[in-house]
DNA sequence: TGAAGGCGAGGAAGGCTGCG
DNA sequence: CGCAGCCTTCCTCGCCTTCA
């Protein structure tokens, strides 16, 4: 084969790469240490997972609203999935529910939102609507439009209005366009006493006597509220629009804590923590721009990191049953796993070589015409959308939102600035322990010492609730959901995280910033030579280098032969080839 | 402070289903 | 009836939180 025209060229030519081998052999390079950044992993930023981000968010949704196995409530949706055949999950634990999860619970939420469209015109069925807009000739202005669904939302998809279903008695207060239509009050609960055996009704919620709201009302705003938020962030992926993501994360971080994801709570913690007080303009840009990526190049076809990773995982793994091989493959690593996406492609390049049209190999969504029909039905027969006074039918779904404030209040954001400053505190006695045997050379001479860390700083984080530990501390949510909106009730949640940020205290973020910048490492600064424009550094481990270098000076002292330049890849293919050959 | 229980970017095994 | 692939259930383990 001839190397030149190989799609895995190596990294270096021979000559660089022999001048770079000797310097490091030699321990000229600074960076080479016992212990590289590469193998120890000392420079890896973790950053979240979107995709599985989103599943695991459906998932704590869907949780919260699919309510018992076997209920009559219209608000839960184990009742929807029932009427529309959908299957209820076994497991809201699985990342595999997602694509399922989010087919069934966007068909609830669309034909909820259809619900309240047809009482904003007055409609008594659905079909009545549907023949009205049929007939229609001309159809009314955009803003007549977005006038209605402002009210909607304000009526049915909001936070506030859920307080209202629950304590209707300060109704008075609310302009009367966004108040419930009123039906005929909820007959009193038999069912449970009479037809639910004991082992059920533990899973059965019951409401306090005198209870004059209606449960089964607010359970429905509360869904189609949290699960907007979810369907603005699956909006939001595919158009690339990482901004809107971000935004939407935030939010996340109080549903997730509410939901008991305490792994995702901190994680998004940190993420937040990372952009707004330790990383430079760069460092946040680079992530930004990398979260999301379109291999494809078309508009709308944005993916998730993690997701494009699981796609090649799916393919390397296919490849390594049937290679009998394993992940830590050099040749995997090195050759196959970089470049997985034009492997992928090149089966389709072939078919366009010959004039044969791509086809896409999955089949097409299924109408949902039947599913709609039945769940408007249902909503509309149950009167899902109209307050009815005293309603409760067995099922209470957590306002997830709210829970996550309050225990974020309430100690988890203490406990989570209490390990970050312990963590800082340890790179503060790791940092004094090394200095002396520090190269004075290391920090000053690199090229990314002058790195700027942008502002604002950290707040105190040692002191933060050591000052303040009662509950008129500076760090204090006041969330009240009567009289904010929920843009407030948010921005109130995350002023704070925000804390305070002019307090004199000795800021230990900027030493966790500087114990923990990029250095200039072996393996993690490639460069590129100007003159062949190839790279002159590998991930290479220092056992492989010094290989490397053995065979280079046994080459070059036994026969004096013209130099072929072929790395280790290359030999692999000169190898392979003539094994085959 | 220790025990108990929950959580999860898992994995294996066995059952189920559809197809030839 | 056998086979392949899919799905569900059960088990595992490390880490973390909660509670007594």
């Amino acid at each position: 084969m001839n190397s030149a025209g190989h799609p895995c060229r190596p990294a270096a030519d021979h000559s660089s790469r022999k001048k770079l081998v000797k310097e490091r052999i030699a321990g000229k390079d600074a960076a080479l240490t016992p212990e590289s950044d590469f193998n120890i992993l000392h420079n890896v930023l973790p950053t979240i997972g979107i995709w599985h981000m989103q599943a695991t968010s459906q998932n704590t949704i869907a949780e919260n609203h699919y309510g018992p196995i076997a209920t009559n409530d219209p608000s839960s949706l184990s009742r929807s999935a029932s009427c529309a055949n959908f299957k209820r999950p076994a497991n809201f634990k699985d990342c595999g529910n997602y694509y399922p999860l989010h087919r069934s619970m966007s068909t609830f939420w669309n034909a909820q939102i259809l619900d309240c469209w047809r009482l904003e015109f007055g409609f008594t069925t659905h079909e009545e609507m549907l023949k009205y807009f049929e007939t229609m000739e001309n159809l009314p202005e955009f803003d007549y439009f977005m006038d209605k669904a402002t009210r909607i939302t304000s009526r049915w998809v909001s936070l506030e209005s859920i307080s209202q279903a629950l304590c209707p008695g300060n109704v008075e207060s609310i302009p009367m366009e966004i108040q419930f239509p009123v039906g005929d009050p909820f007959p009193l609960y038999h069912n449970l006493s009479q037809e639910q055996n004991t082992e059920t009704l533990k899973d059965f919620f019951q409401e306090h006597e005198n209870f004059t709201g209606d449960r089964v009302l607010a359970n429905s705003i509360l869904f189609k509220w949290e699960y907007s938020l979810w369907l603005e962030l699956a909006y939001a992926v595919p158009e690339g629009d990482i901004g809107r993501v971000w935004e939407i994360m935030k939010i996340l971080i109080f549903i997730f804590a509410g939901g008991g994801n305490t792994n995702y709570r901190d994680l998004l913690l940190e993420m937040y923590c990372l952009f707004c007080y330790e990383s430079s303009k760069d460092l946040k840009d680079a992530i930004w721009n990398n979260w999301l990526v379109n291999v494809t190049g078309e508009l709308g076809k944005w993916i998730p990191d993690d997701l494009l990773q699981e796609h090649y995982n799916r393919w390397l793994e296919e490849l390594l049953k049937k290679s009998n091989g394993s992940f830590d493959d050099s040749f995997l690593r090195k050759v196959l796993s970089p470049n997985v996406e034009f492997f992928l492609r090149l089966k389709e390049e072939f078919e366009t070589s010959v004039g044969l049209h791509h086809r896409s190999k999955s089949h097409t969504s299924p109408h949902l015409r039947a599913e709609y029909q039945q769940l408007l039905t249902m909503y509309q027969e149950e009167k899902l959308h109209i307050f009815r006074k005293g309603r409760s039918m067995g099922h209470s779904a957590t306002d997830l939102f709210d829970k996550g404030v309050l225990q974020l209040r309430t100690g988890a954001l203490k406990n989570f600035l209490d390990k970050q400053t312990d963590y800082v505190e340890t790179l503060k006695d790791m940092d004094q322990l090394r200095k002396p045997a520090s190269l004075p050379s290391s920090s000053s001479n690199s090229s990314v010492s002058t790195h700027e860390f942008s502002l604002p700083m950290s707040p105190p984080l040692s002191s933060h609730f050591e000052s303040n530990s009662n509950s008129d501390s500076n760090f204090d949510f006041d969330f009240d959901k009567n009289s904010d909106s929920d843009s407030d009730s948010i921005n109130h949640a995350m002023d704070g995280l925000n804390g305070h940020h002019d307090d004199e205290e000795t800021d230990l973020l900027m030493l966790k910033q500087s114990s923990t910048r990029l250095l200039p490492g072996l393996e993690l600064m490639p460069t590129i030579d100007p003159n062949s424009g190839r790279l002159l550094s590998e991930w290479t481990s220092e056992e492989e280098l010094e290989m490397l270098y053995n065979e280079e000076m046994g080459k070059e002292d036994s026969d004096g032969e013209v130099e072929k330049g072929l790395s280790d890849v290359e030999e692999y293919w000169e190898t392979s080839d003539n094994e085959k050959g």
